[in-house]
RNA sequence: CCUGAAGUGGCGCAAUGGUUAGCGCACUUGCCUGAUAAGCAGGAGGUUGAUGGUUCGAGUCCAUCCUUUAGGACCA
């Protein structure tokens, strides 16, 4: 017996298959039961565990899952090992808050091995609730071997692709600039620095400071005279790092001028040096300076060399740049526009990227008056050791920036101060203000293989293509080399050990990159003995333990670890080879699995693991890492507003999947946009597509299994042959086989849009809505013959290959479904759809022309619908005949095919064709823009109404030569019939209705037989209402009574056997009144008693 | 500032350069139903973001602009 459910509850249904998959171990067989030798390779990008799982990460995982279940149906052998990303700065900023601890805390009240040990205890936090995800949503994924980040083989693999790197001299230290958070304590990669959200739009206080010119021969001419006060002035949005200022940056062709003036802050004169094309930003408005005088223009370049004042003394020592301190004069730099401020930049060699460069080059010197805490040192006046920004969320704090421009304002020392709007970066995990740092990091030379970076990714698959060349290519273009340092104590250690040396000295370090713990115990061993140590390889590869190993130079020079830890996106991009734990295990599983068929991730990982990926795999192996990369938009709330948990409108994945079943979640994400479109989450739409596409499905199936259990159909017989089966199921069929085509092909290119879209259609307009309906009566009517088989079979083929062609984006139903057929049809031997093979296209099946036909079918049935409701003819009164008019043999050929269904449908007797030599037939003719557009070209518009012209005879002239002489302006065209678009418009005198080329006219006329049987048919219909409300089996047999009524019984005298046989009635009466029934309500405000029973 | 994506009835989405721009939801009228939480027929609802251009013909191609969104550059 086939299983039947009252009705559809999707979250049932997961449960049910959820308890099947794991009592029968349903997805290691699917990968098991195929060959090693025809795998399709899946990377999972790790998720981190330290956080809660999204509605997003249902989006993002159904996508890694659809195309994995779709592979292994193709036979495909499709490993999944799950992993975690365990390292980094997340996890350890969670566990600093945990404690109440700060980053300087770490190693004094904490040791590094508590904090550690914390950190790994903090990291797997949220699994149990990440595995219960990836479980409730069906996605199918190795939890048992996950690869974790943390683990020492993982570690050793990083260490080995690293080594590899410093082997081919891609790796070096070197002090730079660089984003660096103080309230992290950790320098930010420039990835990280463009993670979204990392710029914020902020207010700060920005300052033009005036810096006093001294007068000596350089600077003479910018001198009136002796007195005259001249200062050169420059803006800055950070005032924090002016005390740390030992340079002017003018552009050496930009124009400058000279204006005096008296400060608003003071009254006092002063003259004023900047960009001649901003004067007017700063001059003349209201509350501006006034301009007194206006010298002529100079370049920038006889600027150079002029010097200032220090503009905020506090008598620290200059730092050397380039071997000189040289501060507080002008020098030239190209990168000066005139965009904004004043045309001259305020220059803190410690503080800026392009201030270090033009710095070293013209040996300046530097002031670094702000620590790694990012507070003023103890020795910057009255703003030592204030906090440059409130990294503390000090309730109290002062902006200090606000009291440095207080303190020049008071010393005649401010030419403007104001609050500034503009875009700063922020630490994207603290969300606190970045600085610019000097720090001594390790690099990647990313940038001298970007040619090759670039190239390669030509050869990868991208969905969409735009993100590849566009987002992704450009990127590579422009790829700046790859800072790996973290001064942080939970991950990755660099494997890096370097001599002490006095650099200033000009002593030169040795150091020594370390690849495997066999290396690393070699080196061991040769400094226990040089150095008399007894030091062993750490059991745990982390901090602090490595630290502590001291290794020798060949010369016998002791060599420290490097602090730094490595950048956690470098473990992600290590996992093609780090999961396997190559190549000191399983180097054949990885020459199998690498590189990936396929992965999928975020958009938002084009920079982060689609990045690292790729460029570990360019530079180690100078090979892509992955074949095809979907890369998916961001779900967004129904407003198309981003979702969070601040604004309250982060939709909680369990609830949806709990509420509406993780299928309809899964179908209705992937079918609503294209994965790679955001996505507006909308929960009616996930409940539209459980009630339109899943409800129309399982009524489908509740339909067949209801009949199918009463015959006992079991699939048992042979299939009737395709020829022998009536056209409807030949019909379905042959559309069944299109779909099954395309829809293969979609899931094959990546399409899964495309693909749930047809699907949804097929069920829903085409099997249920067509050809369940018109077939019902075959599965409830007469006997178990050959059509009854024929129509079982049809059915049941075409909900068997819904099932699988569903099954990798909604897993559940589809396999709850397979099994409910296929467990007692026993067609195929597997116990899961997610075992069986996708289907085949039969070719011979798919048949065009029958395709056709139906469509006809379909809109003739539609117009007649359609004039029947103009008429107010309800469709249970039969009808005497449509008429059609025939255009060429063919049509009528095709139609006659399906005319008892069209008639069936719309309850008239017969068709009668009218052909064009009945001359009844009025046609019109339009233009065939697409062939007489190449044709005619420019006189197109002009031959438009002359077509449109032409009348009867001149069309009946066309198809009989099937040619006509066009001429316009004098030039003459030979046209053919092709390139007119002909059709029957209408027949005078009936009613006519048409769509496109289809036209059709209904004969209206109601004859007393055709009213009786009309009758006939509403008694049918009351009597089988009573039935439904009685509960009567739908076998039962009954008995009949009705209330005498002229009309009635003209319809029970000519059609008594026939509703007999309709609603089971062995008996059917009519007499004077009946006792006990109901009053039922006829067409012509007829109403009479009625009496059904059972017999 | 630059780049990509998008802009089509109230909402969500379609439409190889070709006749009257479709479908679903929601609204509304009627119908059908011994599978349906459905379906059918009708009604109302559109200057396809704007302006130019190419073309016989533009929702579609080009240009400029506007808006949304995601990135990039810069941020002295």
């Amino acid at each position: 017996m086939y299983k039947i459910e009252k009705s559809l509850h999707l979250p049932s249904i997961d449960k049910e298959i959820l308890a099947f998959w794991a009592e029968q171990d349903v997805f290691a067989k699917s990968v098991n039961q195929r060959s090693e030798d025809n795998s399709f390779v899946f990377y999972e990008g790790p998720p981190s565990a330290n956080g809660k799982p999204g509605i997003h990460h249902v989006m993002a995982r159904a996508i890694k899952d659809i195309f994995c279940r779709y592979q292994t149906m193709k036979g495909k052998r499709v490993e999944r090992k799950g992993g975690w990303d365990t390292h980094g700065l997340p996890i350890e900023l969670a566990v600093e808050k945990e404690l109440g601890i700060t980053k300087e805390d770490i190693g004094k009240s904490i040791s590094v091995d508590e904090y550690n040990a914390k950190c790994k205890e903090t990291v797997m936090r949220y699994k149990d609730l990440w595995d219960d995800l990836t479980i409730k949503m069906g996605y199918w994924v190795d939890l048992e071997n996950p690869y974790v980040t943390y683990e020492n083989e993982y570690i050793e693999s990083v260490w080995w692709l690293l080594s590899q790197m410093y082997n081919k001299g891609l790796l070096y230290k070197g002090l730079t600039i660089q984003p660096y958070s103080p309230a992290a304590g950790t320098g930010l990669s420039s990835h990280e620095l463009n993670m979204p959200g990392a710029y914020q739009d902020v207010k700060d206080t920005s300052a033009v400071a005036m810096f006093k010119v001294t007068k000596n021969e350089t600077s003479d001419f910018l001198f009136d005279d002796a007195d005259e006060d001249v200062r050169i002035i420059a803006w800055t949005t950070t005032p924090w790092t002016l005390p740390s200022n030992t340079a002017l940056t003018v552009g050496p062709k930009i124009k400058y001028v000279k204006i005096k003036t008296n400060n608003v802050y003071t009254n006092l004169p002063v003259s004023v040096v900047m960009a001649e094309d901003l004067v007017s930003k700063w001059f003349g408005g209201k509350k501006q300076h006034e301009i007194l005088a206006k010298s002529d223009t100079f370049i920038g370049k006889q600027l150079d060399g002029v010097r200032y004042e220090q503009l905020l003394a506090f008598g620290n020592e200059i730092e050397e740049l380039n071997g000189k301190t040289d501060a507080f004069r002008i020098v030239l730099g190209n990168f000066v526009t005139t965009e904004s401020g004043t045309g001259i930049v305020h220059t803190a060699p410690s503080f800026g990227a392009d201030d270090r460069k033009v710095g070293a080059e013209n040996g300046i010197g530097a002031l670094t008056l702000v620590d790694k805490q990012g507070k003023f040192k103890d020795s910057v006046g009255p703003f030592s050791n204030r906090y440059v920004k409130n990294y503390k969320d000090e309730e109290d704090y002062v902006d200090v920036n606000v009291d440095i421009s207080i303190y020049l304002k008071q010393n005649n020392q401010a030419f403007n101060v104001a609050k500034y709007a503009h875009n700063y970066p922020h630490c994207w995990r603290t969300d606190k203000p970045i600085l610019y740092y000097p720090l001594d990091s390790w690099f990647v030379k990313a940038a001298s293989v970007k040619e090759r970076m670039y190239e390669l990714n030509k050869t990868i698959n991208w969905k969409p293509a735009s993100t590849g060349t566009g987002r992704f290519g450009k990127w590579l273009e422009n790829l700046q080399d790859w800072n790996l340092s973290r001064t942080r104590y939970w991950g990755v250690p660099l494997p890096i050990w370097r001599t002490k040396v006095n650099e200033d000295a000009g002593e030169v370090a040795q150091d020594k990159c370390i690849g495997s713990i066999e290396e690393l115990q070699k080196e061991i061993d040769k400094a226990n003995a040089a150095l008399g140590k007894n030091q062993a390889v750490p059991k745990d590869l982390h901090r602090p333990y490595i630290d502590d190993i001291v290794l020798v130079t060949d010369d016998g020079e002791p060599m420290y670890r490097e602090l730094d830890l490595i950048d956690v996106w470098f473990d992600s991009g290590s996992m093609p080879y780090a999961q396997w734990h190559y190549p000191f295990e399983n180097q054949d599983k990885f020459k199998t699995n690498f590189p990936a068929d396929f992965i999928a991730e975020g958009v938002d990982q084009t920079r982060g693991w689609f990045y690292t990926l790729h460029a570990i795999a360019t530079m180690v192996f100078d090979q892509v890492a992955f074949k095809n990369v979907v890369s998916n938009g961001l779900v967004l709330d129904k407003f198309g507003k981003k979702m969070s948990k601040r604004w309250g409108n982060a939709v909680e994945p369990f609830e949806a999947l709990e509420t509406h079943g993780a299928d309809a979640n899964r179908w209705y994400m992937i079918s609503a946009s294209q994965p790679w479109d955001n996505l507006k989450y909308d929960i009616d739409g996930v409940v539209e597509t459980r009630n339109k596409f899943f409800g129309t499905l399982f009524n489908t199936y509740k339909f067949y299994a209801g009949y199918a259990n009463i015959d006992n159909f079991k699939y048992s017989e042979k299939n009737v042959p395709l020829e022998e089966r009536p056209q409807i199921d030949q019909w379905i069929l042959s559309l069944l086989n299109s779909l099954i085509k395309d829809v293969n092909q979609d899931y094959a290119d990546y399409e899964p849009t495309a693909a749930t879209r047809k699907i949804q259609s097929f069920v829903m307009d085409h099997l249920s809505n067509w050809y369940v309906r018109l077939c019902r009566r075959r599965f409830w009517k007469g006997e178990y013959s050959q059509d009854k088989i024929a129509a079982y079979q049809t059915l049941y083929t075409c909900m068997e290959a819904i099932s699988k062609l569903m099954a990798p984006v909604a897993p559940f139903f589809a396999d709850w479904l397979y099994k409910n057929l296929n467990e007692v049809s026993k067609q195929e031997k597997h116990i899961s759809v997610h075992l069986a093979s996708f289907p085949r296209v039969s070719h011979v099946a798919i048949n065009k022309d029958l395709e056709q036909r139906m469509e006809y079918a379909q809109r003739i049935s539609s117009l007649v619908l359609s004039l029947r409701k103009k008429e107010s003819l309800r469709v249970r009164q039969p009808l005497q005949k449509i008429l059609l008019p025939v255009l060429d043999a063919a049509f009528s050929q095709q139609v006659d095919g399906v005319k008892d269904l069209i008639l069936a449908e719309v309850n008239v007797k017969d068709i009668e064709y009218v052909t064009d030599t009945s001359g009844i037939v009025k046609k019109s003719i339009k233009p065939n823009f697409k062939t007489l557009g190449r044709i005619l070209g420019k006189n197109m518009k002009a031959a438009i109404p002359l077509i449109n012209k032409l009348g009867q005879e001149d069309i009946a002239q066309i198809e009989a030569d099937n040619s006509y002489k066009l001429s316009i302006d004098g030039q003459g065209y030979e046209l053919t019939l092709a390139d007119f678009v002909i059709s029957a418009e209408d027949i005078p005198g009936w009613l006519v209705a048409n769509d496109g080329d289809l036209t059709v006219a209904l004969d209206i006329t109601l004859t007393d037989d055709l009213k009786a049987e009309g009758m006939a048919r509403e008694l049918v219909n009351r009597i089988q209402n009573a039935r439904k409300t009685k509960d009567f089996n739908v076998t039962d047999r009954i008995k009949v009574a009705l209330e005498k009524h002229d009309l009635v019984t003209a319809a029970v005298a000519s059609f008594g056997d026939y509703i007999k046989n309709e609603v089971l009635a062995d008996d059917l009466t009519l007499v004077e009144t009946v006792a006990g029934g109901e009053v039922i309500e006829l067409p012509e405000e007829v109403s009479l008693g009625m009496l059904v029973e059972l017999n």
